[in-house]
Order: structure tokens, then C-alpha cells, then sequence
DNA sequence: TATCAATATATATTAAGCTATATAACGCTA
DNA sequence: TAGCGTTATATAGCTTAATATATATTGATA
């Protein structure tokens, strides 16, 4: 979707502009009429006008319907095509706000650098990451510990050195990004099974994905998604079906935390 | 410095403008005068003078030097505060292509969402960052191993799952970010220790932080710094000092990829 | 002290974009 | 077929910002 970005982000030279076109789009959406819509932006009828014109003549599919004429005159109504436009625009946008917030925060201005990480805007190739909130922060002088409250209510705890604490500013209450590789993952059928200092989460078996040596489970924990990979012989050996109930445990040591 | 993100970035109506004004600085640099910048970038002499006069009276610190008459008719140099903007928006902007790149690939344009990761515009608690270049990429259908050359010429391998391969688009050639936490790091003094499926890296230890319980070891290899946490019983019983040579061992299936 | 090339400052002109306004075309309804 | 509220289209006017241009000022140097 490269034209996307073209559209909304390489836009830098207005991207003002852009704001008062989605802004444009939305109030059609809500209103019906192109002529309404520029008296609410607020804009000149002719104004918004070009900017439709311009925007469905740029992109693969057109932004709108127009009808001229009929009952009340005709209307304007936005296609499915517009409708994904403003909606893409808005995460897009939030996406953008924060990275910008972050990077005046990580940027040292006497040296021109980022100051902890070299790049700290990536994906990483951990399957797992949930979104939680901090609840709890123990703090020694070289390790933490962190607990974190999943959406489904449960807690998961993660070790890490309190230095990452410091550089991340994680506070009480913050949303946080709970990350795990799936190899981390261990899978048990014994739902009573006791263990110290471990995560234990409880869920159903959604998805069995099998190779020759290895196989990804993917557990639905309370509508999160944990994906686990361990040895086939071992999913044979607990005899594991889609639908299952089942534990998957993560050593706290393993869970790494996100900002 | 929250001024400088103000600045630079929430200046979001018009980045262009402050491109200019950073050429404007970066020609007054290289030229010595107002006048003559003026005509590189181009712009009028009114038109440079106005965005100078602006910056200077915006900033906390003036961003240049003005000398009026002398030989030579007088200048225009940069002081230290207006160097280190420039410096720093280099990097900022840098890290702002990318963003954009990065963000057009992972926004679902039919659901309007992100959609691999809610977030992937975060910093991660892991001290260890390296950057690293994917030399071999093997994968079957569950598990794929990569191999990694890092600066220092020391190769890294991880197992990672091939669906994360395939949602970053890893490739050959491909810049990433090799990801382990301190805790997978273990230390042994016996340089020829041979190991199966390990990452062993020689280096010499850089510092060595104390508490009651943990230790925390920097090991400088080959110009990358690797923390490994380890209990203060293990670093007593291998007698770790600063200045010795040690390995550092991170099991393959414990290291992240990030792009 | 005259010279020189730059800064400092003011004014008129140009360019672009948007607004305001007017008018035509449209097609359903009563 | 007359009425309506909308889209479609053209034009004149306003506003803003940048440019072009001109002129004064400055201070070390020959």
C-alpha cells in the first residue's frame, strides 16, 4: 500500500492541509451533502470541492458518490474505499503523534543521537506481545521485578534489569507491551500443576500448526493470543486437540517489557 | 527537551519550511555568511535573514554569529547550540523516513489498523541492541535459524519462528537488530570451551556492577558492549575482574531479531 | 580616510491559494 | 411543469508570503 503513505504521510510539506481533508471526509461521512460538509470544517464550497475532485481523480478508486439532483437536491456520500481512507488515517495519525512524542525523549540534543538505542522504531521478531498495564514495580540495584495486568485480568510478572526500568521511565500504571518469544513458551494439561515465580496462564487450544520436528500451539487466553513452540513429540506426548484446556507457563526471566 | 521536538517536528503544518532553515544553517556552516547561504539554498536575503532572526529570537541560545562590517564586510558563523540542531536533525529526520516507511507496510488499509502489532513503535527493556547484518536464513515450517554478522565480524545465530521471518520481511543483506536479554547472557573464563547451537563471543570485561544478589557484567566484544546479569556467587567463583577476558554464551533460541 | 563586502531595514511587486459570489445544470417530487 | 436543494463551474477579490530591489550602516584594512 505504498500509495497510502504517499497520500497521508509523504504529504510533509502540508500535512495540514491533509488533516482538513480527512477532516472533510469525515464530515461528509456524518452529513450527506459536500456543501454542508465545507460549511463545517469550515471551507469554501468551491475549496472542498477541489479537493474531492483532486483526491478522486489521484487515487486507484474514488473517495466518493456524488448524485446531482433528485429529491433534496442530491448528496454525497462516501464510498467504502473513502470510509477505510479516514479510518487508516486516524491510526496512522495516533501512530505518528506517539513516535513523535517518543523521540524528542530519546534524542540527546548535545551529541545529535539517539541517546539509548540506536533504533528503537522496529518490529521485533517476538510472536508474543500483549498489552498490559503496570501494577507493580520492585526494584533492587540491578534487577526488577514487574507485575502487569493483562486485559483478560491476568497478572504476568517479568525480571529486568533495573537500568531498562530507568531508560524506559515505566511508572505505575503505564501501558506497556508484555513480549516473549514463543520458544519461551512451555505448555502443560495438568491445570493444577504448582510452580514458583513463573507466569501461568490458563486458556483453550485454538490452532496446531505442525512441522516435521517442531510445532506452534496457539492458546487463547482470554482473548489474547499466545503462540507456543515446542518439539512435536511433546504435543503428542500430552495428547493436545484444538479446543483443549491448557496452561502455558513463561519463566518471568523471559519476559522482556515494552514501551 | 521538549522545545526541540516543538521545533522540529510539531511544526507538522509546514516541515518544509524547516528543511529549508536547517539548509539554511547547514550553508551558513559551510560558507561564513548570511548572504551567500542565502543564495545556495536559494532564498531571498530578506527571506534568510527573517528565518535567522526568528530562530535566534525562538531559541533558548542563539543558533548563529553575526558580524557586521570588518573585513570582508563582516559574517555569519554558527555557534555550538546551532551545530548540534542541525546534528540532531539529521538524526531525527533520518529516523522520521523510516517511520514513515516502516508504518506503510504494517497498516492494514481494508480494517484500518496496524496489523501485525498493535505497537511497533516502542523502546524494549533489553540491554542488549546490536546491530548486525542476515547472512543465511534457513526455515522450515515452523522454525527458521538465522545467521547474523555483527561489526566486530563475530557471527550470531537465532531460532526464530518462520512467521516471524515472514512478517518482517527478513532477507538476505538486511540490517537488524540483534535482541537478548542480559539474563540469557552467561560468562565462562574458559576461552576454549566448545559449545553446540551457541552463540560464543570472546570480549574483555568492561565493568562489573554489584548488588546483594545479581551482578551485572559489561564485556566489550569487538566494539559492541554485551550486559549479561549473572548471581554474585558466580562471578566470585570464576574470579571476574575488570580487564579479563571471558566469553560471553547466549543460547540461539534466547536471541530476538528486530528490523 | 576611502574602500569593501557583509549585515540591517524598508518598500513595492509578484505569485499562489483561498474565499466570496454568481450562475448553470440536474433530477426527483408535488 | 414549477420548485427545491444540491452539484458543477467560472470569475473577481482578498490575504499571505516570498521575492526583488534599493539604501543605510558597520568596522577592519590598505
Amino acid at each position: 500500500m505504498k500509495f497510502l503513505s504517499e497520500l497521508i504521510l509523504m504529504d510533509g510539506d502540508n500535512s495540514f492541509l491533509l488533516q482538513k481533508r480527512i477532516a472533510l471526509l469525515d464530515a461528509i461521512d456524518k452529513v450527506g451533502s459536500l456543501s454542508a460538509a465545507a460549511k463545517m470544517v469550515p471551507l469554501s464550497y468551491k475549496g472542498a470541492w477541489d479537493m474531492i475532485d483532486a483526491m478522486n481523480n489521484f487515487c486507484p478508486s474514488p473517495v466518493v458518490q456524488k448524485a446531482t439532483g433528485g429529491v433534496g437536491g442530491g448528496g454525497t456520500t462516501l464510498t467504502e474505499y473513502g470510509k477505510n481512507l479516514v479510518k487508516t488515517y486516524e491510526v496512522i495519525y495516533r501512530e505518528h503523534q506517539k513516535f513523535l512524542e517518543t523521540i524528542s525523549h530519546v534524542t540527546d540534543f548535545d551529541s545529535g543521537s539517539l541517546k539509548f538505542f540506536r533504533r528503537f522504531n522496529m518490529q521485533i521478531s517476538a510472536r508474543n506481545q500483549i498489552v498490559a498495564t503496570v501494577v507493580e514495580i520492585k526494584s533492587d540495584n540491578v534487577n526488577a521485578t514487574l507485575h502487569m495486568k493483562l486485559k483478560s485480568g491476568y497478572i504476568m510478572t517479568s525480571v529486568i534489569t533495573a537500568g531498562a526500568v530507568e531508560n524506559l521511565g515505566l511508572n505505575l500504571g503505564d501501558e506497556v507491551i508484555v513480549i516473549f518469544k514463543s520458544n519461551s513458551v512451555l505448555l502443560s494439561t495438568d491445570l493444577n500443576l504448582k510452580l514458583s515465580a513463573m507466569n501461568k496462564l490458563s486458556g483453550i487450544v485454538e490452532k496446531i500448526h505442525l512441522s516435521d520436528i517442531n510445532c506452534e500451539v496457539v492458546v487463547n487466553v482470554g482473548g489474547d493470543y499466545i503462540a507456543s513452540v515446542v518439539t512435536k513429540s511433546a504435543v503428542e506426548a500430552l495428547d493436545i486437540k484444538v479446543g483443549d484446556s491448557v496452561n502455558a507457563i513463561i519463566k518471568s526471566s523471559d519476559v522482556m517489557v515494552g514501551k
